[in-house]
DNA sequence: TATGAATGAGGGTTCATTCAT
DNA sequence: GATGAATGAACCCTCATTCAT
């Protein structure tokens, strides 16, 4: 749905959005495999025909939601330098991604302990790659004066867990619609990073309206 | 050790503690008997003479932790009325408490969907009524215009959910101190708030200096 | 390879050759149709296109090595009635099958088990029909004195253990070389008969000279 | 029951025996642990109450009978130079041992393969010093000229897997007893060897009459 | 209080086999 | 003839929990 994939087996795609939801509801240990089976509507052993192992599927779930993620990250922001256009997107993009995978990124963030050591290399190291990002954009900007000086490690982590803790409560039909979400965030991160510029400009800025998800 | 409980048996107290570590390592399905068992120096059916079931052993730590938490807050902010002193307090003490119970903290957040649902109302209840805390102290703050004209629940959700993700990188033998972060995170939340006053006394409040937890 | 089959599909030689090595290594119960498929570079459903089930492939493997053993036997004892001259056949025509179809004995040895009580009953008919050609070489030696008095069926199993059992340690690029073998253990059957003659030519005998085995 | 081992739970012992007897009738890749506990009167879990797993079972069976199996020889032979009566007291043992056990031998025969590596070494390991105590009479006796000059390693082959095979077809309600056979075999021995003295003594040797087991 | 023994339920996974394509 | 997909049966094993001792 979110980019181009080795085009997948009807079963295989059904099994993966099945996988999310199982996971996300009753946390990876605790969803069986008969579950799962049930939940796509084929007998458990079938579900070898298209997954390696349960851990294996829990990997590539994670770890395609992470490049996807990244992906759409460094698309928005290829060519760019300013740290304020960068940060505007980052925000635009983490939340629309977050809101629309919420399940997915629900999964992410709860079950990265159910995977072997080599796979939750691999993921933690995306998923650092993508904090990296940000990191950059924080330092960008304080090097060029466009936000306070503030320790950018520290500052990465609370604007990643205040956008990602979205998650927790957005419901699509709820009051504030993913727009008013991004705008509201999107004057946080700005505050919290001490913006000298920008935020007069948040409402609707160019540079975030044309599509940036496929 | 936070609060006066019923006289625990001394192997209660190494099972609830023990509890919290092998839950906070592996997870709550995927933590056995016999290694809570094991981690305590008893066998595994031992465990039945203190605990009703493991299920009843995560509630009870999930609600006491809640329980603390609650208390410490409430305990600091008897009879303050001021938003900025309120906020301070609220963000000094939901700092030190998670970072020094960061295991019952994860656990708390990870482990929720693993309760019956009558204890899950009781936990989630009791974590409503938290937020709900800050929320009060936003609505004030916001009605007596110390505060910018923002929406309290969004904001709510952001200024805890940063607070919260401390958890997820905080070494206690790392860059930062506790009272480093309790500072910065303290600053931030104002930020966020548009907090026109408090922010230059942010460094040492006499309200939030004595010691919070026992 | 050994006799003259109904003329039989690549494939299915293939699929023979590669139970006996799969077999061999594994087990019957141990070797998966995916195994052996994969040994043969097919699919395990294809397979089917040339075998009813897995025990029947078993059952196939194992009667036709023992047919095919028992038409060497008597093949070469053909018309002779001399027990020396039987004996010292039947020793190199045995450990010359055996040691040339080491897996295949191997197989037939270890896996009788795992035929259907039908199956089962026509290998052992054929295996008992195969060391009764022994026992009757045996009571031929005892009745004309060329033997010791012994008992022939005791002595039968006990010469046959003794033969099978170099498939057990030999090696083709060992020590010993397979005319060794024979040479040696030709001895050893005459010395337990208690050969009164033929002893002294075992080195090499006109009749046991040509070949046995296409 | 044939060595004084660390006092036993009777449901292990029953288990042991079960086993035994499973393992041999089925194979172990085709016994079933439920089979077996079904053998013993409990549930399949019970089972790992006294068992670590499937194949420990088994090495621990495989391991101790060829253990007690050596323990035998060596205390038979403990002292004893002489490589007439050695031999005899290894015939003598090798049966009695074989016939008692038949089902435990042909597990062991039968079973190597589906042990672990480790395991496998260490069962094998035991084998061939069971085996190079028959080698190192042999070299004995072939050294002080009461045995032919022959080849030690294949003549304890020879003699090992014609005294082994009895296994497959002594009844202990057949028409040979258990001593017949011992005697036989003792002669066979002596004869394979060329032994120059000590056949005429096979009927009652002393050495041989003392019991040899407990 | 502590535990050895037991068990029903269920876990992930492999298997031989079938069948439509 | 070949195979992708599917499946019922069964595998070994772990689990939380009970209970007599």
């Amino acid at each position: 749905m979110r980019k181009e994939e080795p085009a997948r087996h009807p079963t295989e795609v059904a099994i993966r959005e099945a996988a999310i939801r199982v996971f996300a509801k009753h946390g990876f240990k605790a969803a069986s495999l008969r579950m799962l089976a049930k939940e796509v509507g084929i007998q458990a052993p079938s579900l070898y025909n298209y997954i390696k192992s349960k851990e294996r599927l829990l990997f590539d779930l994670l770890r395609d939601v992470l490049v996807a993620l990244l992906a759409e990250i460094d698309a928005a922001n290829r060519g760019l330098t300013d740290p304020v256009a960068r940060l505007r997107n980052f925000v635009q993009i983490h939340l629309d991604f977050h809101l629309d995978s919420r399940l997915e990124v629900f999964v992410g963030n709860m079950e990265l302990r159910n995977l072997t050591k080599p796979h939750y290399k691999v993921v933690t190291g995306l998923r650092d790659g993508y904090s990296g990002r940000l990191t950059a954009i924080v330092e960008d900007g304080v090097r060029t004066g466009v936000f306070e000086a503030v320790d950018a490690r520290v500052l990465t982590f609370a604007v990643l867990a205040m956008l990602t803790g979205v998650c927790n409560w957005y419901r699509p039909d709820g009051r504030m619609s993913k727009q008013d979400l991004v705008r509201i965030h999107t004057d946080l991160a700005f505050k919290m990073l001490g913006a000298r510029a920008g935020l007069e400009a948040t409402a609707e800025a160019p540079g975030a309206a044309r599509p940036l998800m496929v």
